[in-house]
DNA sequence: CGGGATCCCTTGCGATACTG
DNA sequence: CAGTATCGCAAGGGATCCCG
């Protein structure tokens, strides 16, 4: 994904699918702004209060991609101190549903990942 | 003396759930590795030749990441010459299901945010 | 407060070549 | 056919400083 420039729009409407959300979403640090920003506008300091071990530099960048794509809305107000607030459309808030789903099997299969994983290292590590 | 939980550091069940899935799953081609081999066994020469793009190195890294999580199994016939086959466990097509929830969405919203990103774009460039 | 600009280390990943 | 090993670049992203 390229994040720091913001070229390409996917060319034939065929060809952006699945994987493309995923790239899109699938940043570090969006799907934690997206839920951050589920239950109503947010400030910037609250954002980064909320999503522990984020960067000023990657919530910015990563704020400024959503909104490029139409999930995030943001909303200056000019006052002093500067008052900025960002919050999900509708768009987004079904995206979210979308993640909540995944949320949900993550959740019933987070056991099974982790034996799945002990046991291939186990394994792995008597085969070395 | 009880494994039942998660080795990696996620401490309340709700912290490490979305973020480690998309994390996990959203690797540039884990996804194309997943719907290419949702419809039955599949050889690692047909996931080459279905995945476009992909290098050779990616699909044997991500192939083993997959069924590091037990997402796939790899079966060997000891055959020559070798044949490999790749399938879906069924928490594997549990989440396929909620991908295509996500290939939903995408399909629906693809025009929005197109056209979200050229008028962002284009308001860019006025001002830049 | 809410960023932008820079520096720079780390990582992902493609290209290429070799093996059982 | 189905990998493994090595190299090397470029993107990702943290740290830091500055500014309206």
């Amino acid at each position: 994904m390229s994040f720091e420039e913001a070229p390409s729009a996917c060319g034939p409407p065929s060809a952006c699918s699945v994987e493309d959300v995923i790239d899109r979403v699938g940043s570090k640090w969006s799907v934690g702004i997206l839920l951050a920003a589920a239950d109503g506008p947010i400030r910037f300091s609250a954002l980064e209060r909320a999503i522990p071990g984020i960067s000023r530099r990657m919530l910015t960048l990563t704020l400024r991609n959503l909104e490029r794509d139409g999930l995030v809305v943001r909303t200056m107000y000019p006052v002093v101190p500067p008052r900025v607030e960002y919050s999900l459309t509708p768009m987004a808030l079904e995206l979210r549903a979308a993640l909540v789903a995944l949320s949900g099997w993550a959740a019933r299969h987070r056991g099974d990942i982790a034996a799945a994983r002990t046991r291939y290292d186990e394994r792995e590590a008597g085969s070395a």
